[in-house]
DNA sequence: TAACTTAAAAAGTGACTTGTCACTTTTTAA
DNA sequence: TTAAAAAGTGACAAGTCACTTTTTAAGTTA
């Protein structure tokens, strides 16, 4: 844990990685409004000058901090769908579920929605997004290119029961009632089935 | 415009009420993290002594803000499935894309998402949403009572609907690509249209 | 009209915010 | 070994926050 013995490099990249760190744990632990350079300061064990000398300021900060906090999510979601196959619709509905009410999933929707009203956090985000977007939308492809479904078909499925899901959660934020919860993702579930079911959707 | 000829009642009712539309408008131009009580006496045309005479605290101001905003929610919400009732299915989505994309319900997604990391909101919202979430289930029996599909039926499947709508709305919050948008919306469309011409769901 | 109560304005307080600055420590290069 | 560059520190400036205190204005009642 000694400061010493590194190389410049070594010593940019760790310092680097400790503020990223704090500040995605600060923001799901005190969300957006919680969010300010003294507390990721504190969390990272580091003084403000360190922070102010690696990013230009606090939106410098967050603009990496989205970047790293959306690849994870993507790797999240990924791994999600790489691993077991078995009884894939009722198990797909509830891995949805796990991998959108995660902590740090949560916490990019703090981000989202206060882009609403930053048009800084806005721009921000907006490449981010897009390459979310497009990266979930290849595994749809690829992981459902040997399926009965054709990719195109199953993407507009798998992006319609996603909005549900997340639609869902979001709901369940302010107030969470587990048995609406269930009710839901048990018709979630059965709807996906019965689409899964049908060749011709439109 | 003048202060004075009114009762103290009277003046105190219109003074709060300009403190609620004042707030209101702060939260869906700034945010949340935007809604200082600063803003909300300037909006008002108040000073901060007034707001403090009348709310005990700013989360005092927030809790009857939350209160009015989700009572004028669930009027438009009302109002807008109580006019016009041809082509319902596809007329319907569009309708709830108009209700749940206005510029006051996306501000409410500010107050669930920051309920998330704020035990203080949540408890102030947790009653008022249980209370909006009666209100629109009840409007959907009302409605739909003399329709095919029984009402419980159909509130699971208008239910399904809204969270895949709200999830769209609010995927669209920090990237908005109208595509994909409408893409998803009619997808929603012939999703509800094949699921409604069905009496069993489950 | 005078005494009293309530409403609102004006001014102020202390805590917290982002960002800066002068300085020390560590690594790199000559 | 020594000079320059990079990294990190901690105090502090300037401003904003929620909230309080003091003062003025208006409404109510005798």
């Amino acid at each position: 844990m000694s400061k010493t013995g590194m190389t410049q490099k070594e010593r940019r990249e760790t310092t680097r990685r400790k503020l990223l760190d704090a500040a995605t744990q600060v923001l799901v632990r005190d969300g957006y409004t919680g969010l300010t350079t003294t507390r990721v300061c504190a969390e990272a064990g580091l003084s403000q000058g360190a922070l102010f000398k690696h990013y230009p300021s606090k939106m410098g900060l967050i603009a990496a901090l989205a970047e790293d906090l959306y690849a994870g999510l993507a790797d999240r979601f990924e791994d999600s769908f790489r691993t077991g196959e078995d009884n894939y619709i009722r198990q797909a509905i509830r891995r949805l579920w796990d991998v959108f009410s995660s902590p740090r999933q949560l916490a990019s929707y703090d981000l989202t929605v206060a882009a609403r009203t930053d048009p800084r956090l806005q721009s921000i985000l907006e490449p981010i997004v897009l390459n979310h977007r497009q990266r979930i939308r290849k595994l749809a492809e690829t992981v459902f290119a040997e399926s009965a479904m054709s990719s195109a078909q199953f993407y507009g499925l798998a992006d319609f029961i996603l909005m549900a899901v997340q639609g869902a959660v979001i709901n369940s934020l302010a107030c969470p009632e587990p048995e609406i919860l269930e009710h839901r993702l048990t018709y979630i579930e059965s709807v996906a089935r019965q689409l899964a079911g049908e060749t011709e959707v439109s």
